[in-house]
RNA sequence: GAUCCAUUAGCUCAGCUGGGAGAGCGUCUGGGUGACAACCAGAAGGUCAUUGGUUCAAGUCCAAUAUGGGUCACCA
């Protein structure tokens, strides 16, 4: 007896300590072979701000799958690990960690102190995540992994930040940005969410300077009326003409201001008229700035009320806006309330409503840098998968403005730019300078503030392989071939780390963007913290095994589109992790114990081998060329319906009379192809089950399941390759009437109730041209329909007059039933059957009698539809008999 | 307002470049058969959202509509 697999499919028992024996030996690692041609992915790198969810480990798994994938079919593969410091999302949980363990504030430490336990988070969770990631089998090299934060990254990101201020592209500027009061920082556009809230406006009259009526004003934001400097209306707008030039009074405030004519006020919207508050407001500041108008600030940092405000001071601005409100109501200004959708924009953290403000902030300039990544899309140099995705990525481009790359945060890459207090000189210095170049003094400053985590993130495909230095893994493995991510970043990362990888390597940083959708829900919403339906990855590998989860993550998504997490899948990729495994013992404990497999002379092959072997075939070059095409799901698929239709329930079938038989031989021969197709399926399998096929890997003839030899690995195994030698078309005609014969007896069997064990006897009668072929298909008709005999008739009289038939193409079936025969059963399923063909000879038919397919459709279509009206034209004449002879014993 | 996605079997979804509608789960009928009950054998179930158009031929291409969802913009 072989040393076999245990007796029950069991992941825990090996899933962990295959993984151990890959990295152990160095399976993962990749090396710059001259002769091999390199494929690489970088891992978006998760935030070390907590663990791995859903949405992760399909991400990790797409790119796994790939990387196994090319790394069998003889590439140098790297998939390089890490993780992102996520600036503002750690800062905020190191913060609330300190202030929940020690009830202190991270000013009271101070900012050394504050780095340091914002390291020991990282430490802590990076561990964590890392741990996950071989969970979920990732075969990624895990001596290449990186953090954003670490040595070479930073370097990169000071190079980088550097390289584009000395050519103008990174300015600091007095600005208006997104504030978010919660964080205490200034946000990006893209860190600024949009949604629709339920608000007002209301109507205030700004009173004439002269003592004239003056101009009424809509506003959703009544607070900010303190920074107002003007009132702005259309040139166009003749209620308004004789106002413009002339002054109003700020009502209880008392300060006047001008009204001015601008094209942006709407003579639709509201009043026409539109107070300005360039401090607080986008368009109001363009406003401002054509009109030559001041900034008034009325809003703190905190979202309080600053001295503008005066009674007011203090009061956070939604206090302040209803009491300010009540005041001018009391005082008579108020001229009318309306309910209205106020579009509002969040911090994409944590959701305060974000507060334009005019502020000191480094800013990337973009318009020079969003040309080439227009064009590398354009011109095919990077590609998206689905191409759909190309449209969301050049919008974007197309329309960017100015990326505000600083942050009021202490964790991350602190800005490189020094101050020198003396003179006013800036520096800008991949390291800190001794002196002020321009005076001398040595006392200078750096800048407090640090830099947007994603401007390092754009940095990744390159910062990781050590640039800016020229290393030898740079040149070897980039750029790199694919990005992996979710559509829910594009904005923040894809466009911006071609961007930067054009500006500095020349090159896209990849060639394809896979784009992957969102794993929702059973009920389709999104997996969140704050509705508390995600989902563990841990929890479920617990449960049902990596394998499982792979596969299902794997196999059950259309590129781009949202999935939902449903257990039924995770099931069904259980119970076919467990057919493979059953199989696999099957075959294992019938080979000789120790014997070597030898390849069989071609001529030893039996009809079933080369029909096995042809569909083994034809799936790998579907698997390998959906592969490909980044297809997975439908790759996923095929191997399924291999392993487990073609293998498991005819292949192992057909073969068990041989394995069972006398002869030697042939038994070799059998055991053989059992083995060689059954190692060729794993291959394929692997990429998206590697634990339990490495496993079953190791038990089979030359394997060993105690080797710490990588080269006898499964994952560094040789992916299969089409053979157009291998494919037997007469064979495979032979099996799969076979099949069909088989299938109608079984039917046959369970529309007369007969009993599966009760052996039939059988009748062939084969229609001219198929005789050959059904005598051939005989022995296995008799086998796995259970026949006691079976008989090829040369013409009807031969038939007995008690039996159950069933008509296929090119053959009649006959199942003689004495006892159990049942005419009413019968003649519903001949019925049946005469109808189906009824319907398949009308549409044939109608499609050949039209002139337009007869004349315009391809020959070979053509031809093909007239076989199909012969066969079926045929079928239904037999059918028809045997219905009208049924009628009449029924009378 | 712009744009994208979805609408196919009871449920969740496949269906690639247009040429006889598929899977998983569920349902129904049999079954302890020498790998497997996490299994085997068989079956039922669909005017492919609607309406037009292109074509010899449309689930598949185009246009419009409806319903659901997303993204961006709009913040008087």
């Amino acid at each position: 007896m072989n040393r076999n697999l245990a007796k029950t499919y069991d992941p825990k028992d090996f899933e962990d300590r295959i993984y151990e024996k890959w990295e152990s030996s160095g399976a993962f690692r990749a090396e710059r072979d001259p002769d091999k041609k390199p494929f690489t992915i970088v891992m978006p790198p998760p935030n070390i701000t907590g663990q791995l969810h859903m949405g992760h480990a399909l991400d990790q798994t797409l790119q796994d799958v790939l990387t196994r994938f090319k790394r069998l079919q003889g590439y140098s593969a790297l998939w390089l690990p890490g993780s992102d410091h996520a600036s503002i999302a750690t800062e905020v949980k190191v913060v609330n960690r300190i202030r929940e363990e020690e009830g202190k504030e991270k000013e009271d430490l101070g900012r050394e102190e504050f780095l340091r336990r914002a390291w020991q988070w990282k430490e802590e969770f990076g561990g964590k995540i890392t741990r996950q990631c071989r969970k979920l089998g990732d075969s990624c090299d895990w001596e290449r992994e990186r953090f954003t934060m670490d040595e070479g990254c930073s370097k990169a990101v000071n190079h980088f930040f550097v390289q584009l201020y000395n050519k103008g592209l990174i300015y600091r500027g007095n600005r208006l940005i997104n504030w978010c009061p919660q964080c205490g920082t200034s946000l990006s556009d893209a860190e600024v969410e949009h949604e629709d809230k339920n608000g007002f406006y209301w109507y205030f009259r700004y009173p004439g300077a002269d003592g004239g009526e003056g101009i009424v004003v809509a506003t959703s934001r009544p607070e900010t009326m303190f920074g107002d400097v003007a009132i702005a209306v259309s040139p166009e707008d003749e209620r308004y003409k004789d106002m413009v030039g002339k002054e109003v009074i700020l009502p209880l405030v008392g300060r006047k201001i001008p009204v001015v004519a601008d094209p942006y006020p709407d003579p639709e919207k509201g009043t026409g008229a539109v107070k300005i508050t360039p401090a607080h407001d986008e368009n109001d500041f363009q406003v401002g700035q054509r009109h030559d108008l001041e900034n008034l600030c009325c809003i703190n940092e905190d979202a309080t009320m600053n001295d503008m405000a005066g009674k007011y001071a203090g009061m956070d601005r939604y206090e302040c806006r209803k009491a300010w409100v009540k005041d001018l109501e009391e005082a008579g200004y108020l001229v009318k309330i309306e309910e209205m959708v106020i579009p509002t924009g969040e911090c994409y953290r944590c959701h305060t409503v974000v507060e334009p403000m005019l502020s000191d902030q480094w800013f990337v300039k973009m318009e020079s840098l969003a040309k080439p990544a227009i064009a590398a899309a354009k011109e095919g140099r990077l590609t998206h998968v689905p191409d759909r995705f190309e449209k969301t990525y050049l919008r974007w481009l197309e329309e960017i403005r100015d990326w505000c790359i600083s942050r009021q945060l202490w964790w991350g890459h602190r800005i490189p730019a020094y101050y020198c207090d003396s003179c006013g000189e800036i520096i800008v210095s991949e390291t800190a300078p001794d002196k002020c170049p321009k005076c001398g003094q040595t006392h200078l400053r750096q800048d407090e503030d640090v830099l947007d985590t994603w401007f390092s993130s754009a940095l990744w495909p390159f910062s990781t392989l050590g640039w800016p230095e020229e290393t030898e893994d740079l040149k070897y493995f980039y750029p790199t071939d694919v990005l992996v991510t979710g559509y829910d970043i594009i904005f923040f990362w894809v466009v911006r780390m071609v961007f930067s990888a054009l500006e500095t390597t020349g090159e896209v940083p990849f060639h394809d963007v896979y784009v992957h959708g969102l794993v929702r829900d059973a009920q389709g919403r999104k997996m969140s913290k704050s509705l508390g339906n995600g989902i563990d990855p841990l929890e479920i590998i617990d449960q049902y095994g990596a394998d499982a989860l792979r596969f299902m993550l794997t196999t059950g998504i259309t590129p781009g589109n949202d999935m939902r997490f449903k257990t039924d899948r995770l099931e069904s990729a259980r119970n076919f992790a467990n057919k493979l495994w059953n199989a696999s013992r099957f075959v294992i404990m019938n080979l000789e114990d120790g014997a070597e497999l030898t390849e069989p002379d071609p001529s030893a092959l039996k009809d079933e081998d080369k029909w096995m072997l042809s569909r083994l075939n034809e799936a790998v070059r579907y698997v390998t060329e959906t592969m490909e095409k980044y297809d997975l799901a439908l790759a996923g698929q095929r191997v399924y319906d291999l392993i487990w239709n073609e293998y498991c329930d005819w292949y192992i079938e057909l073969v068990k009379k041989r394995l069972y038989g006398e002869d030697e031989a042939d038994k070799q021969v059998a055991r053989y192809v059992l083995v060689s197709v059954l190692r060729q399926m794993l291959t394929l399998l692997h990429p998206f089950m590697p634990f339990i096929t490495e496993e079953i890997w190791g038990y089979l003839p030359g394997g060993d399941p105690d080797s710490e030899d990588p080269d006898d690995f499964l994952i560094r195994g040789q992916w299969p390759v089409y053979d157009e030698a291998r494919t037997y078309p007469k064979e495979t005609e032979i099996l799969e009437t076979a099949m069909e014969i088989i299938r109608s007896i079984r039917n046959i069997r369970a529309e007369a109730e007969a009993a599966p064990g009760k052996k039939l006897h059988g009748l062939i009668l084969a229609g001219a041209g198929k005789d050959e072929i059904c005598r051939a298909a005989g022995p296995y008709i008799s086998n796995l329909a259970n026949l006691s005999d079976l008989q090829f008739i040369g013409d009807k009289s031969q038939v007995p007059e008690e039996v159950m038939s069933a008509v296929v193409d090119g053959a009649e079936v006959f199942v003689p039933l004495d006892d159990l025969m049942d005419y009413e059963a019968e003649l519903s399923r001949l019925q049946k059957e005469k109808k189906r063909l009824e319907g398949e000879v009308k549409r044939v038919v109608g499609k050949l009698n039209n002139q337009g397919f007869v004349s315009k459709a391809p020959e070979k279509v053509v031809a093909e539809e007239r076989a199909k009206k012969d066969k079926y034209e045929e079928m239904l004449e037999k059918v028809t008999e045997r219905l009208a002879l049924v009628e009449r014993k029924l009378g």
